[in-house]
DNA sequence: GGAGTTCATCCTACTAGTAGGTAGAATATG
DNA sequence: CATATTCTACCTACTAGTAGGATGAACTCC
């Protein structure tokens, strides 16, 4: 892991620990073990830093939708994989949260450019959720309620408020029983 | 209002835009139109100042919880008032968000009384809704899949989860879309 | 192949500005 | 008068960000 990778890795951490503005440079220079100078020149402003964090979970759910265009797949294999994902970082405290979670909830005050990739994120992660519904209902696979985006925004709203009460309540646990409820809601 | 009220006011709409770690003093005293140095008379540190303001959602609910022990009340009834009054807020954008669910984000960076306070009313707030649920459901008014416990955690997962979502998305109609299919579900 | 050059990386030392918080005097208010 | 409230003035610690230099590896050119 070079150095970038580091200071990206390390600010990840600290941001699901404390959020944008509940960390400094001086907080991921003393992890890393670099003057805290050197981090600027990596990424010249703090929100840059910020950026590449979320762009780098960005582009593994565009590798996703890339799958998905790409033809065949299994609808509820993928959101099963998805799921467990979530439930292995929130059982093993490994990065309990998503830190795309953790910035939109400051989404009003985070420098503009930040706040767009936030978003961006959230775009494209309903994007390919929408995609995987759609396809898994017209395989019988799923029993869609609503439409694929209202479903879609459901499913997220779980996963994401789930993140958030298994933090409030301190019990990881909480997660696993509430998405495992939506997803036997979703399954056929 | 007096000044304490107008400082407590104030708090909440800062954390609810900003976040625990995204305001400070001299935000609050803008905004009051008072010294920085004239709040420490009334909340000595920050987490003083953020403790009232989480205490005085607290009582409304602690309020609600004695208006359950006292006797009659109508279970449906009083989760309709709960979600009206979020989807108000959220809709109107007057505070979109709930005080104590931006600060559970920032959880693991709060000073330890300030976490003491918001994890109070996570356990009150479910507390209430447990109650709610259990005599719902033995009116016949409610019908719950699992125990009263899961379901008050579900549904607070949604309400919670769509306040964000809400959020990330840029859409307060989210909120009352995804909490009015989970009411639905909760209906008999 | 050696000399000069460019470049990335990281450093020390610094800036201006802001953070939360304090001391003690001035001013209201009962 | 006494108590509560607000003020000015200040403090220390920290913030993001900058200036300019040291190091060393890679590239060019004769």
């Amino acid at each position: 892991m070079n150095t970038a990778e580091k200071l990206i890795s390390s600010a990840r951490t600290l941001i699901i620990e404390r959020g944008y503005h509940g960390f400094s440079y001086a907080d991921v220079a003393d992890v890393v073990n670099i003057r805290k100078a050197s981090i600027h020149h990596h990424f010249p402003t703090k929100s840059d830093l910020a950026q590449a964090v979320v762009e780098q979970s960005l582009s593994v759910i565009r590798a996703q939708i890339a799958t998905l265009a790409a033809g065949a797949f299994d609808p509820k294999e993928q959101l099963g994989v998805y799921v467990a994902y979530w439930e292995r970082c929130i059982s093993t405290s490994t990065d309990p949260f998503c830190v795309a979670g953790i910035l939109a909830t400051e989404l009003p005050s985070l420098p503009p450019a930040l706040a767009d990739v936030v978003r961006t994120h959230f775009a494209d992660l309903s994007q390919w959720l929408e995609t995987v519904l759609t396809q898994g209902a017209a395989k019988q696979q799923f029993l869609l309620k609503g439409s694929a985006r209202q479903e879609a925004e459901s499913f997220l709203t779980t996963i994401y408020g789930a993140m958030l009460m298994a933090r409030a309540f301190g019990n990881p646990r909480l997660f696993a029983n509430v998405v495992g409820e939506a997803v036997g809601r979703l399954s056929v």
